[in-house]
DNA sequence: TCCAAAATTACTTAAATTAATTAATTATCT
DNA sequence: AGATAATTAATTAATTTAAGTAATTTTGGA
């Protein structure tokens, strides 16, 4: 059955408002008091009252008068950013990276921690919690109270209990994550999928501000998809919506290790892309890739592969712009099924430019329907290697700006 | 930039908790004011007064009394299904379909007029309203108010403005169904496009009731979805959400009339269906259907295909099974992409029954991510041919038992 | 000094909640 | 069987919350 209906009390109506003021105080602030009851449609006194318990809770201050247009001068309102903070872990099956910001985004000096190979549950979740501990650090010396801790964890999540149900790549199933670390830390810990939480976190702080329809694609060891729909996280019943690395592309395509054939991911995630390399060399190629064929420490890397394209090797250079093309392909079905108005993306195979993203942009344009992809925009992502983190405090945030109470 | 963001008034409140009281009413009634006020959550005497405004617009009425657990026996309500009447119209390029039916859907005898290939604005529009015309009269007979028209219109819609965008079966553009109907018969119009209609109508009287993750899926000349994601239909900023028939299965397969290769479409809607079966005739095949490949009407249809499988016709039946598999992996996308509760098939191809839906489950068990594969059921609509007229006469439902104003 | 815009204060109103009351049944006791 | 207690449904009366209206104060600029 579906989830109950909504019906509203005051209190309901009154967090509804209170919620929409500290947002448009975020979004367009510094703001008058007068300025938001007109974008809010909402009448001044109602406005005086709010803003008092905002300013009264600390999340809001007075900032500098604005200029008079013939009357009192504005007292302009602002998120009093600095007073609070945050903390996001982005935790991976190879790393586990932690930031702490404060209420507008900043952060700190990011903790990264590496994770060994096929870790207990208990190492797990110590070397989190370790990584929490050294950013909370951050916060204490500035005397600023931790709000909350935002994890975005690899693999499968249910974000309703905060625990991770499948983390195919730990090999780890079943970990209360939430509550195991508001035991320790004494916050509220909100959980979510790692890619789901960089779209979050782009609607936030990156390219997704602003925009209500949205797509964020990761392209890193697997392919990864947050879909923002009319401003909303679609998680789907069981939590797995967003798997655009398991689409087929190619009913023929490779075996892929979900098992099944054509698979994106198996076209175009950077393990993906070295095979192909691999098998295009051992056809005797001539490439400055060719030597690293016979190293045993792996050295064909998708890095390596970029940097031979970088500096001129025209067979690397095919490779990135073939894997423009096949993720071009699975896009164009992103772009034909949600029609969004961007998609945003990001990863290491991202990082190689123009390189994968022309010949991308490109099959789009040829592949997709032309008034939805007309309308997108196909960026990469501007948040960088801590995007899954940022993403990852952008939950507390997400929680402390929404209404409370249902 | 996105829309305003929301904030309450008094009146905004109680037309929530209004449409709330309404559709427990429409949907768990006939039902008594003091349940009523136990599921919504509400004070008994909120309901009272809600229920005397529902009672006194004339949508609900008390019926019998229920049965008494030790107490006064509860006064229960329902909605006043039979005294008011909305109308529906599938606007299509072949056909126009139009139903009348009460506000329990409970709908009367279709009127359905054919459309002459590539009419004018004028000639197309004034079919509708013919249709429309005489569904009307059913209404007028038994003296009900008609409270509004929804039409699921073929192509791109803009269901905000009330136009067809762009028609590209009819080969029309920009015709303002929306404002040309009401002013010829005084009742709000609702446009959307057929199929997302449809989708609204399997929520509301079909195999989506109670589920808030779902996509209806219809396969006839083409192939399209409408998605209903917690619950709420998914457009896309420029109203395209849902083209799965435009989805790449195949990078490398047979040409769209898109001018993609390897969609969906090109795969398994009625004409690939029919192009598959012609193809692999004249390598010459024995089969019952090869004497219509000499002939010039055209008899070789996906209906000649589907009688010839039921007639035991193997390779009729092969192509049906293909037909199914390849739908099977873009549907598999679906599941991987949106983790969708369940998926409703409907449209010609799937009356097919079992010849079609047994080799499409088994792909997506194959081929889908286990979890949401093991989450998603395969349904076919039992709305049957009157599906996208009645998920049209819903949109005037919904808009009916929605909160008023915003 | 006066005007105009910003902000606040005082008052009114809408609509929910709480508390009390009435209505209608069923169960129980004599 | 009839009286009465208990129980649930529904309404009425009183209270409270929080928004809206109107009036007032504050403050800067002309």
């Amino acid at each position: 059955m579906s989830h109950p209906i909504q019906t509203g009390s005051f209190q309901w109506m009154k967090s509804i408002n209170k919620s929409a003021i500290l947002n448009i105080i975020r979004l367009q602030g510094p703001i008058s008091r007068s300025e938001i009851a007109k974008v809010t449609r909402l009448t001044s006194p109602t406005v005086t009252n709010i803003v008092a318990e905002l300013l009264q809770s600390g999340l809001v201050v007075e900032s500098d008068r604005g200029e008079s247009t013939g009357g009192r001068k504005p007292i302009l309102l602002k998120i009093n950013g600095s007073a609070f903070g945050v903390i996001g872990v982005y935790a991976g099956a190879k790393k586990v990276r932690a930031l702490a910001a404060d209420l507008e985004g900043r952060a700190g000096e990011e903790v990264v921690l590496p994770v060994p190979p096929r870790p207990t549950k208990e190492q797990f979740v110590s070397i989190v919690q370790k990584a929490v501990h050294q950013v909370k650090e951050q916060i204490q010396k500035k005397g600023h109270p931790l709000l909350g801790i935002g994890v975005g964890m690899h693999g499968l999540v249910d974000p309703e209990q905060g625990i991770s149900i499948y983390a195919p790549n730990l090999y780890l199933r079943d970990i209360p994550i939430a509550s195991l670390l508001e035991e320790v830390f004494k916050v509220p810990v909100e959980v979510e999928n790692d890619v789901r939480a960089l779209a979050i976190g782009e609607s936030w702080f990156g390219q997704g501000q602003g925009i209500d329809d949205f797509i964020s694609v990761h392209v890193g060891t697997g392919v990864g998809a947050g879909i923002i729909a009319e401003g909303r996280l679609v998680h789907g019943p069981s939590f797995t919506a967003g798997e655009v690395g398991h689409t087929t592309i190619d009913a023929r395509g490779p075996l892929c290790n979900c098992g099944n054939h054509g698979c994106l991911e198996a076209f175009v995630a950077a393990p993906a892309m070295v095979r192909r390399a691999r098998e295009q060399l051992q056809t005797g190629v001539s490439s400055s890739l060719s030597d690293k064929l016979q190293d045993t420490a792996d050295s064909l890397t998708g890095e390596a592969i970029f940097q031979a394209a970088r500096a001129g090797d025209t067979f690397a250079a095919e490779i990135l712009a073939e894997t423009g093309r096949y993720l071009g392909i699975g896009l164009s079905n992103l772009v034909n099924l949600f029609n969004p108005r961007k998609i945003i993306l990001s990863g290491g195979v991202i990082a190689a430019g123009p390189l994968v993203l022309d010949p991308l942009k490109q099959t789009i344009r040829e592949r997709a329907l032309s008034i939805p992809a007309g309308d997108v925009s196909i960026v990469p992502s501007t948040l960088g290697r801590s995007g899954r983190a940022i993403g990852a405090y952008t939950l507390v945030l997400q929680k402390l700006f929404q209404p409370q109470m249902s």
